[in-house]
DNA sequence: CGCACGGTAGAGCGATCGCTCTACCCCGGA
DNA sequence: TCCGGGGTAGAGCGATCGCTCTACCGTGCG
């Protein structure tokens, strides 16, 4: 039931981003989930339903992955960002889901707002983590600061690979938050 | 003759940008372009040699974009971020051509060299910039700092709108650099 | 045993895709 | 006046798309 349909979305996650969201078509996507087509029709009535399933079952795994790391100081804030290039290290990194999401389906209202949820959460994240290490800083400021640099390392990670990039956001991330007087 | 194929190009370049790579069909490029079929496939002869086209003229046309600015320090340094902040303002920003092509086209092995092409040339450009500067700093890992910088500008954009998102970069960008002796 | 249920396999629908090809038209030069 | 070249319009090809629907199968329960 509910175990099914986790077990498709954890399917179509993997498969769109190892494939592509252009390349792989309805009949790709069920062998992979390995489920016949009434089932995979019957929890995702569409092929933009199963879009906005694997993106749902990413924004969960990502929060998830980017939880918790040292209680506070500079390292606390940045954890989400060294988290990611552990990420993009074992995923075969192919930019951002969520990004290519976005381009693959330019007119769709519903993948826009679930990828606009997914980038306002993690901003969010950055912004929580700022005022628990530093109340008095200027979250907005230096949260945006932090999310341009996660979504540069996502990218970057493509041409210079995931280690090289992440290390160049962290060090960027350091000296921003230095400069802010967080350490 | 080749004024035909760089008034294609251009509209390829602007169709792709404003409607995505998965939206617009050939007959629709080809209104666009406002040529008959026969001629759109006479200068172009496939789907993928139209993405290239576009991809190129892309290229050619932001190269043109960033180059200038002030003769030295780090607003010469940054210049190319502070250009790509006004780019995002009159273009309807999608992301970046590239990465939404190679989002499109995973499989293509012409798009994705245009794409590290493009890529590379833009840290290039950096790096050139930084030494022409401050001949004596870690050009490598800064120019690595700022192409991220400018990858995340590109997409920030589309969820902080183009002006705060350059605004980001940009404080950041200075804060980096002066952290690397550089004003 | 008989029967309802939840699943599978996969043929087939109409629409659209990238691309080709035919038929036609306009215009400059002999 | 006639003709050839280079353009246009757009019908049509096979393939593939997302999606529906029919026919069938195994299993648990009365």
């Amino acid at each position: 039931m509910t175990e099914t349909q986790h077990k498709i979305a954890e399917s179509l996650d993997r498969q769109f981003a190892e494939m592509g969201f252009a390349t792989q078509g309805v009949e790709a996507l069920r062998a992979g989930a390995d489920v016949s087509l009434r089932t995979l029709y019957k929890y995702f009535p569409s092929r933009e339903a199963m879009v906005l399933g694997a993106l749902e079952y990413r924004d969960q795994a990502y929060n998830d992955w980017i939880a918790g790391g040292p209680g506070q100081g500079a390292a606390h804030v940045l954890y989400p960002l060294a988290r990611l290039g552990d990420w993009l290290e074992q995923v075969s990194s192919t930019g951002c889901l969520f990004l290519n999401a976005l381009a693959a389906y330019p007119d769709s209202e519903a993948i826009r707002q679930a990828v606009e949820g997914h980038k306002t959460r993690l901003q969010a994240q950055f912004r929580k983590r700022l005022l628990h290490t530093a109340p008095d800083c200027d979250a907005e400021a230096l949260s945006a600061a932090l999310f341009l640099l996660h979504e540069g390392l996502t990218e970057a990670a493509r041409f210079h690979g995931p280690k090289a990039a992440a290390a160049t956001a962290l060090r960027s991330g350091n000296t921003i938050l230095l400069a802010a007087g967080i350490k």
